[in-house]
RNA sequence: GUGGAUGUAGCUCAAUGGCAGAGCCCUGGACUGUGGCUCCAGUGGUUGCGGGUUCGAGCCCCGUCAUCCACCCCA
């Protein structure tokens, strides 16, 4: 039997319930704050994520799904989504000479990775994207949009971590990386394998290492904290300051390090302990030379990404059976199936949904059709309401029923329908 | 890439090395034109795949594939 690749996911309808709820809480809180949504490629040339998430990034060199095409160009599926946005941004002259854009998107990523408890290979992720100013207010606004969805999503037990990893500068994260480097090398026995590659690589790392004695040797390492330069630390203390008005709860984490080369200042994350081996379901920071390294006019900006399964694994959301089908119609073949079908084809067009099985076996077998289907109403053709033109119009919760003339049926299933017009057809 | 666990009906799972089962689902009946609740009956299997040991393997051994969980890393 044909099977899906490993970590690649069917989604079926009873899930998408709870799928819809999340991506459409995502686009109404984007649309509250004026961002508005772009459509990247599914695929880059591999030399945008290369160069956008760092050669040296885990992502870049071990994680991504990369072929060549006919013409023998390497190109990648995204393993994320804010290089693209960087690219296209950076290529639409219309938009790099704006002053400032907001931007959404959403759709599936691919990590070729070992799938696991909130870890698949293709998953699906939504972001925001601002560009265009330094102001703490928009890391801000980043990151009070995320809570806002985590809110409408349901999501109660999470924590936000934040913190400021500064600016390349050397009296800044410049300088820090060589005092933590120095820290760790004096230490360097103590050190796992990884860390001791970290410590030429990236020893920014080492602070995310979650082994005992690399954990607990930096309890004493130096803090960023303490070596932000004066724009940084104002900077920082701006977020918090707009977080605070908004009572929006934070915790600091100074040894909070992503694993994406590109960000400065700003960085956070939405953790929950519902995850297994995984913490976070929405992550992002602030990145104010990454639209200048793909060519474009220095360009200060800043984002967030969240994963949508990972979201629905922390809300716990269960699935729905059933469609919610507004009348599923019920008849006895022959001339009642006739007026059914002629029934099924007037409610459609008055904007009720509508479904039955021209097969139709007993009575009983397709009531019970009617019930998995979660239909509201049932109408019933049999014989006797054929030969007069009637129908028999059921509430499924109630149980009531009542004959009346087909004619009517329509517009009584219309004025019963509580939601008529949200999500229906509209006249 | 590394480690561990698990693969039996559509689903969830039983079965000392000795006749492959139950619950749910599905179909039908009790109720000849009425769903959910109850009761009864029925359909449904190459026990992931390939080897081996054995009189005999779902069970033991080897290999392989798949899934899950964890490491790593990340949404």
């Amino acid at each position: 039997m044909l099977t899906n690749p490993p970590g690649i996911e069917d989604i079926f309808p009873d899930r998408m319930d709870a799928w819809s709820r999340v991506i459409g809480a995502a686009r109404e809180v984007f649309r509250l704050s004026n961002y508005r949504e772009i459509i990247i490629p599914v695929m880059e040339y591999t030399e945008v994520f290369a160069r956008g998430l760092g050669d040296e990034t885990d992502i870049v060199t071990k994680e991504m799904f990369t072929f060549e095409d006919r013409g023998g160009r390497s190109l990648t599926l995204r393993p994320e989504g804010t290089a693209s946005v960087v690219r296209a941004y950076v290529s639409n002259g219309d938009y790099n000479r704006l002053s400032s854009a907001k931007f959404y998107y959403c759709g599936p990523m691919f990590r070729a990775e070992r799938p696991q408890k909130g870890r698949l290979r293709q998953f699906n992720q939504f972001g925001a994207e601002f560009f265009g100013s330094p102001d703490p207010y928009y890391d801000y606004e980043i990151i009070a949009m995320m809570h806002a969805i985590s809110r409408r999503v349901g999501i109660e037990d999470f924590a936000l971590l934040l913190n400021s990893i500064g600016c390349g500068s050397p009296d800044c994260r410049g300088g820090y990386v060589v005092r933590l480097k120095s820290y760790f090398e004096e230490r360097r026995g103590e050190l796992c394998e990884d860390c001791r590659r970290r410590l030429e690589k990236n020893p920014l790392r080492i602070l995310d290492c979650k082994q005992e004695g690399c954990a607990s040797l930096k309890k004493g390492a130096p803090s960023i904290a303490d070596h932000l330069c004066a724009a940084c630390r104002g900077h920082y203390a701006g977020v918090k300051e707009h977080l605070n008005a908004a009572s929006i709860q934070y915790r600091e984490d100074p040894f909070l390090v992503r694993g994406l080369d590109y960000y400065t200042r700003t960085t956070f994350e939405f953790v929950t302990d519902r995850l297994g081996g995984q913490n976070a379901f929405a992550a992002g920071g602030r990145y104010d030379s990454l639209v200048e390294s793909f060519g474009g006019r220095p360009t200060p900006a800043v984002g967030f990404a969240a994963g949508v399964e990972r979201m629905l694994l922390v809300a716990g959301a269960a699935d729905a059976p059933g469609s919610g089908l507004d009348v599923y119609l019920v008849h006895a073949g022959g001339e009642a199936l006739r007026q059914a079908l002629e029934l099924a084809r007037t409610l459609r067009e008055a904007g009720i949904s509508a479904d039955l099985d021209p097969q139709g076996k007993s009575f009983k077998n397709q009531l019970k059709k009617a019930d998995r289907e979660s239909a509201r109403f049932t109408v019933i053709i049999g014989e006797d309401e054929a030969a007069g033109r009637a129908c028999s119009l059921k509430n499924m919760a109630t149980g009531e029923q009542e004959k009346i003339p087909a004619q009517m049926c329509a517009a009584m299933i219309r004025k019963a329908l509580p939601d008529y017009g949200k999500g229906h057809g509209s006249d």
